[in-house]
DNA sequence: AGGAGTTCTTAAGAGCTTCTTAAACGCCGC
DNA sequence: GCGGCGTTTAAGAAGCTCTTAAGAACTCCT
C-alpha cells in the first residue's frame, strides 16, 4: 500500500443493487474494484495484490466461506472482511473462522464500514521519522535524504546533525555559536559551520538553507 | 506467538466481576492476563509482548480510547479488541479510529468473542517463507539464496540470519549493536558482524548490503 | 565606488571507521 | 583422532569523515 494513496479494494458482491451503492459509498477512502460473482472474485484475488476484500456471504457460484477459504489456502493474508445477512452468533463466527478477519451484517452503516475498513488496512509502522525540506525529506535515522522522485543523497552524521537542527525550527535564524554548541565542541572556531554549510548546498540544493548577513543560517519558505 | 502455545491476550478491564468472568472464559484459547486499570494496562502493553489485547472503553484514570492511543503511538501493532458498553455508531467508529483493530458492544456472546480474538491473532503464513532481497531471495529456511534464473548459493546459519534481520526490515539501518544481541552472544566483539557482512557480499554481490558510516547496515533500494 | 567585514570555496592532513585477509578455534561426522 | 566446515579473533590496509586553514567572492556601509 502505497503511501498517499487510496487503498485498493476488492468487493465480491453478487447483488445489482447494493454492489455499486458500497462501491460508490467507499469510494472516497478506497480503490474499489467490483466483482458481481464468487468464482470472478477469487480470480482477482489470487491474481492481484489488494489491501482488503469485502466479500458476502451469500454468493452464487461459490459461496463466501468458500472463496475465504481457497484465498486463505493459497497463503494469501490480505484482510477480509464478510458481509453476511444473517445475524446470527454462530454465523459470525463459522465466517471468522473460516478466514475473515472481520464481519458486518446487513443492514450495514456506511460509515461504520469505512471505518472498520480502515482499521483492517492501517498499518502501525512507526513511520520512518523524516522532516521535510523544501522537495527534500530527511531520514535521520538513516542519515539520507530522498527527493521526490526518489533520488537518495546520503549524508555524514555532521551534515545530517546540522540540517536536523535547522530543519527543527524553520524560519528560525541560528547563530554560528547556537550551532557550534548544539553540534561541535564550544571550543571549535565558527567556521566549521560555513563549511558544513557548504558541503549540504553541494550535496542537496543551494536553495535550501538561506545565509542571513551577519547573523547566521536559516531553513524556510522561500522568499522570492 | 508460538506454534502450538496458546496466543497471549491482555486484558484491560476494570469491572471486578466481568473481568475474572472475560478471563475464564477466554483462558482455553488464550493466556489471559487480566489488569485492572488503565496505567497498569499501558505499561504491561508496553514492557511486554502480547499477541492481543482487549481494552474495555470505559476505563478509570485512563481511558480505553486514551490507552489505544497510547500503544499505538509506540508504534506497537499489536491487534486490539475495544469493548464498549455503548451501541451508538459514532462511538465504535471512534473506538476503530483511534487504533482498534475490532470492537464488541456489552453485552456480548462469549463465543463470539473468542472467535473474534482467533480471527485477530491468526496469521497466514505462506509455506515456503522467503524474503526478496535485490535480485535474489533468500530461503530462510534452506538457508541458500537464488537469484533469477536460478544461480543458488548456500549460506551458512549466520550468514542467513543476519541477511534474514536485515532484510526484515528494509531501509532501516542496524547498528552492530542491534544485530549482536540478535544474532550473536552480547559479549562478542562487534567486528564479527563486519566479517559476516563481507563474506555476504563476496556471495551474493557488493551493492546488496549498504554501509552507514559511523552507524551500522541496511538493506534497501540502490542509491545509485 | 571603495573599504571593511562576512561568507564561500577549495584543499589537505589527522583521525577514525570499515574492509579484507589470514589464521586460530571449536564442533561434528567419519 | 582426524579432517572438514563454520565461527571467531585479530591486524594491517583502505576509505571516509572531520577539522583547519587560507584565498576568493560577495555584501553592506560610507
Amino acid at each position: 500500500m502505497t503511501t498517499a494513496e487510496r487503498p485498493s479494494l476488492l468487493l465480491v458482491e453478487d447483488d445489482a443493487a447494493l454492489g455499486p451503492l458500497i462501491s460508490e459509498l467507499l469510494e472516497p477512502d478506497f480503490a474499489v474494484h467490483l466483482a458481481v460473482n464468487g468464482s470472478d472474485g477469487l480470480h482477482l484475488a489470487l491474481t492481484r495484490s489488494w489491501d482488503a476484500m469485502v466479500i458476502d456471504r451469500g454468493l452464487p457460484v461459490m459461496d463466501g466461506i468458500a472463496l475465504i477459504k481457497a484465498v486463505r489456502a493459497k497463503g494469501i493474508a490480505t484482510p477480509i472482511l464478510i458481509l453476511t445477512a444473517l445475524g446470527a452468533t454462530d454465523e459470525k463466527i463459522r465466517g471468522l473462522d473460516a478466514g475473515a478477519n472481520d464481519y458486518m451484517s446487513k443492514p450495514f452503516d456506511a460509515m461504520e464500514l469505512a471505518a472498520r475498513l480502515r482499521a483492517l488496512t492501517r498499518t502501525y509502522a512507526l513511520p520512518p521519522q523524516t522532516l521535510g525540506i523544501g522537495d527534500w525529506e530527511l531520514d535521520a535515522g538513516a542519515r539520507s535524504m530522498r527527493s521526490m522522485y526518489g533520488l537518495v543523497v546520503t549524508l555524514t552524521a555532521k551534515e545530517a546533525g546540522l540540517l536536523e537542527i535547522l530543519a527543527g525550527e524553520p524560519e528560525r535564524v541560528f547563530t554560528r555559536e547556537d550551532l557550534i554548541n548544539a553540534l561541535f565542541h564550544p571550543t571549535d572556531q565558527p567556521g566549521v559551520i560555513d563549511t558544513y554549510v557548504h558541503h549540504l548546498r553541494r550535496k542537496i540544493s543551494k536553495t535550501v538553507i538561506r545565509t542571513v548577513h551577519g547573523l547566521g543560517y536559516q531553513i524556510g519558505e522561500p522568499h522570492d
